[in-house]
DNA sequence: CTTCCTGTACCGTCTGGACGGTCTTGTCAA
DNA sequence: TTGACAAGACCGTCCAGACGGTACAGGAAG
């Protein structure tokens, strides 16, 4: 056992995450993610010597549960296409209330860059679903309005209501086939 | 004449979104804007008496412009759906390599409730729409994946070839009819 | 003894904003 | 026409506070 109370590294992330969902994405501050990880600010510094190394953990989180997310949707879909998998997917993350990610935008304030990972992670998804269809342009409109949804939800937007959202999905995974 | 050197407050928008682009959302800070602008601190905070007032006067301006191009768009469409017009000016728009529109970020940092005016907005675009078409699957899946295509913009993801774009904005055309 | 962490004190920088001053322009009475 | 003056537009400086980050002394566990 490394920690003696569960992880401290995972609490901290999962700190930040919260702090930037109900305080505002300006107001991640090591302090505030300190304290409401139940940590001083030098346990804070010990873990994640900056700010910025902060972030990135949080990215490399975000995108290793994604990954895990993925996988084990695409092995239950069975005789599903991938792209339906990814669909159903998102369509359940982004149907909960909370955006879950709004830490994406401190990142972007501390420095664009972050998302570079997060951009060649979805490239990579990207052609790994060309693999496997022949109509490219259906995957687009899949891939993009999915991305939409993604977009919304991160926004925390309530453009659409509950009935639009299942209309959608049943769509999307006609087109997806 | 209201102001000796040709609407500064137009100029102070300008610079805002300027430095949000060039310098990244996290610094756009009221120096950093009154210096790009070629005005003091002092005649920045004359037009715009605290940094939300600035935000909100983005937004604001943003909308405004972007209503314009709409109108511009569906006029000139002619015989085509509003949302063909609505998918062309957008892919258009999200052609541009900049992202135009990172200050968004900053908003967001700043306070959260400033894209409460963009929301409303897409949502009433979105109920525009349906009143012209009788598919509202359609219509979602098209209107997402714009939603998509304008949030790669955003983030400024060059996941999408320029022949994906293309193919794209084809199929949408074709889905809108 | 080492690892992991706490707690506190502290520093330099930057930020938003308040403030008083300054220059220009328009108005209007004489 | 001119001079007085008010209002508008803008400048430059200053400041309290918050922030990220450092340094260091300790303490519990193994």
């Amino acid at each position: 056992m490394k920690a003696r109370r569960a992880n401290s590294r995972d609490r901290i992330l999962a700190a930040a995450a919260d702090v930037a969902r109900e305080a505002g994405p300006g107001s991640l501050s090591l302090d505030a993610v300190a304290n409401r990880a139940g940590v001083s600010k030098g346990g804070l510094l010990y873990n994640f010597p900056t700010k910025a190394k902060l972030m990135q953990g949080l990215v490399e989180n975000y995108l290793k549960e994604f990954e895990q997310a993925l996988e084990a949707g695409i092995a239950e879909a069975g005789h599903e296409s991938a792209l339906a998998a990814y669909v159903r997917l998102s369509a359940d993350e982004c149907m909960e209330p909370q955006p879950s990610a709004s830490w994406i935008f401190s990142a972007i304030a501390e420095d664009p860059d972050f998302l570079t990972p997060i951009k060649s992670f979805k490239r990579q998804l990207f052609e790994r679903l060309k693999g496997e269809t022949n109509d490219l342009g259906s995957l687009l409109v899949c891939f993009l309005a999915i991305e939409g949804l993604r977009s919304m939800n991160l926004f925390d937007s309530d453009v659409l209501s509950e009935d639009e959202h299942k209309l959608l999905m049943a769509s999307l995974l006609k087109i997806a086939g």
